[in-house]
DNA sequence: TTTAGCACTCAGAGGTCGTGAGTGCTAAAC
DNA sequence: GTTTAGCACTCACGACCTCTGAGTGCTAAA
């Protein structure tokens, strides 16, 4: 199914137009906008064309048109112009990377409330190891006689603490063992391996009688616990109002609820490859309650089997092409900040 | 200005009918329901009684009473009774706080998304240091020829890491020493007092020409920042569809927006002392946004100058004393975990 | 193949009307 | 003085109608 020239051109006037005004496009209005040298009886007659291959609607008889699905899809693939970003565009976004001096989880949740700042629609960011998460060492530091800092650094690079606090005495000798049973016992497994019986093999070999193994051992499995299931940010839900689709209520419920659902998250579609966008359009989405949303997403690198996604989503009619580059511009900076990581100045020095 | 006994028990059933049904009172209804032995018109005078003293009001003359702001006030200050919390509340509390070994922020947001699950409204989390933060400690942790940590602790008794990759090498004595100029030059003052001159005079204390120093100190002076301007977090925002009140789309979208800005959560109500809870009804509130919403706040102690903030927003039509408990039995929790902080088994054995 | 012309359709705004829940008031009863 | 029965009154809400205008589909001429 080949379209001509000029059903191209009234789908495209078609769907910008709508894009823009949120109200269904007449004949006219195309006439006029897109200076075509025909009449409007001539564009409806094309119009009514483009019904009937699936790519318009009408909401009613005496109404304009309006893109299917199918519509926006044609226009995604074939018709869309590459968007171009404003130095502005850039230059906010170089910036609030650049101050990024962050742990991983910050990063993501910025980089989830920059994205929804500079598109207007919620986004969603979120880290996906591509491998089972383990730990790769143990590091134990005294604070004084009843405290000292656990310090994890596991696979995919992220660096995980926390301050423990013991009615005990804590000997800074005690700590130096403790950190190398751990290092030898609980580095490289999963977090199904570390069995009661492995802890108590590791309370012997420490001559641990104070509970210390059973602290660090459970900080270790909670951590890859949580590690497996993820991170998930949604930042920017109030912009879906600004979006005259989401005017009922209970459309803005289902979707907001849905965004709200980690579990909801993580379904959400992913792009192969890096650096790449995706857009998936209305029904094209699995979950029920997207039926008539779109979602816009990238995929970031951050080296060392670390992935992760931004993602925006707003109602069928967006600016797929405005929304798609911004996304990217925003994951390929992720990328570079993430992976390269030389977090030295100049993020911005690069040729982009 | 003081009730009659029947007074009371009217005004407390229209507060306790209204917050069930969402619709108007109307005086038939209290007498079947409140079980007082007297007519529908005597309620009707006395409620007549309670409109003039502004408790109660009209949407329109020939429509039940609603309570008004003061009413719920009234309400919530003389005629409430202590909501007892089921065993199945206290269990779900007890068991979801016992299952967290993680850092600060994490136990944050899992508390606001615990409370928000619990109530059926936004939550909201928040810490508060109450003394300016500065760092304590600083720890190097040497993992490979071009990667180190950084861990610090602040005063807050919050751990904070970065994973630094550099192109140079890192020698673990460079760390040494470094890690001694920090702990020397940088403990104990505020972001303001790391002047580049201080930053210079430490890069030629400690024989830096890699930039290291310069690495660390944008990391401590980031983090000092980033302390000051606390950590908020907001989550349930979409069971604010759940309440009629908040069918108007326009409404939500102010109320949502006003809660999705961090500048916004630091302005809400505070509650002065710990383990206490905190009531502000509609016009209460100094946020314009949220003249028509209640906020429902308790506050928990983390010891050492670190204090915290978890609360609600919803409907003026709220079962505060419900709310209330819930919202105290989790800051008691919170407190219990963060300051005590001995996170060895059985946050449940404690007597509630 | 395109276009002018015209009848047709239908959402949305605005108006009218009936219904019923709940009121305020009055006068009688306690 | 307080309570109650009775009754007229009010007004939101839903059902129904009408008018309007934008935009269509179709037909017949260019």
């Amino acid at each position: 199914m080949e379209l001509s020239d000029r059903k191209k051109k009234i789908l495209r006037a078609v769907v910008e137009k709508y894009v823009e005004t949120a109200e269904p496009v007449g004949s006219k209005a195309i006439v006029n906008d897109c200076g075509l040298s025909v009449s409007s009886a001539t564009v409806r007659n094309e119009m009514a064309d483009l019904e009937s291959m699936g790519l318009l609607e009408h909401p009613h008889t005496s109404s304009g048109r309006v893109p299917t699905a199918q519509g926006y899809r044609v226009y995604v693939n074939e018709l869309m112009e590459e968007h171009r970003l404003s130095e502005h565009d850039t230059d906010t976004i170089n910036r609030a990377l650049r101050n990024n001096v962050q742990q991983l989880d910050k990063v993501l949740s910025d980089a989830g409330r920059l994205t929804s700042q500079l598109t207007n629609y919620p986004a969603y960011a979120l880290a996906v190891s591509s491998q089972q998460p383990v730990i790769n060492r143990f590091d134990l530091i005294h604070v004084d006689q009843h405290t000292f800092i656990i310090v994890v650094l596991l696979n995919n690079n992220t660096v995980k603490n926390k301050l423990v606090h013991l009615p005990v005495n804590v000997a800074p000798e005690t700590l130096t063992k403790l950190s190398a049973v751990f290092n030898a016992n609980f580095t490289g497994i999963p977090e199904e391996e570390m069995t009661p019986q492995l802890i108590a093999a590791s309370e012997r070999a420490s001559g641990d009688t104070s509970g210390f193994v059973a602290v660090i051992a459970g900080f270790a499995i909670e951590l890859l616990m949580t590690a497996k299931s993820r991170e998930t940010f949604m930042t920017g839900a109030s912009h879906l109002f600004e979006h005259p689709e989401f005017r009922d209520v209970d459309k803005a419920h289902r979707v907001l609820s849905y965004l709200s659902d980690e579990n909801g998250l993580l379904k959400l579609p992913t792009p192969d490859q890096a650096g790449g966008s995706r857009i998936t359009i209305g029904p094209e989405n699995l979950a029920e309650e997207l039926k008539d949303s779109s979602v816009v997403v990238a995929k970031y690198d951050a080296g060392d089997n670390l992935q992760g996604i931004i993602g925006v989503v707003g109602p069928t009619r967006m600016d797929y092409s405005k929304v798609a580059a911004r996304l990217q511009y925003i994951a390929n900076g992720l990328s570079w900040l993430l992976a390269g990581g030389f977090s030295l100045p100049g993020i911005d020095d690069r040729d982009s």
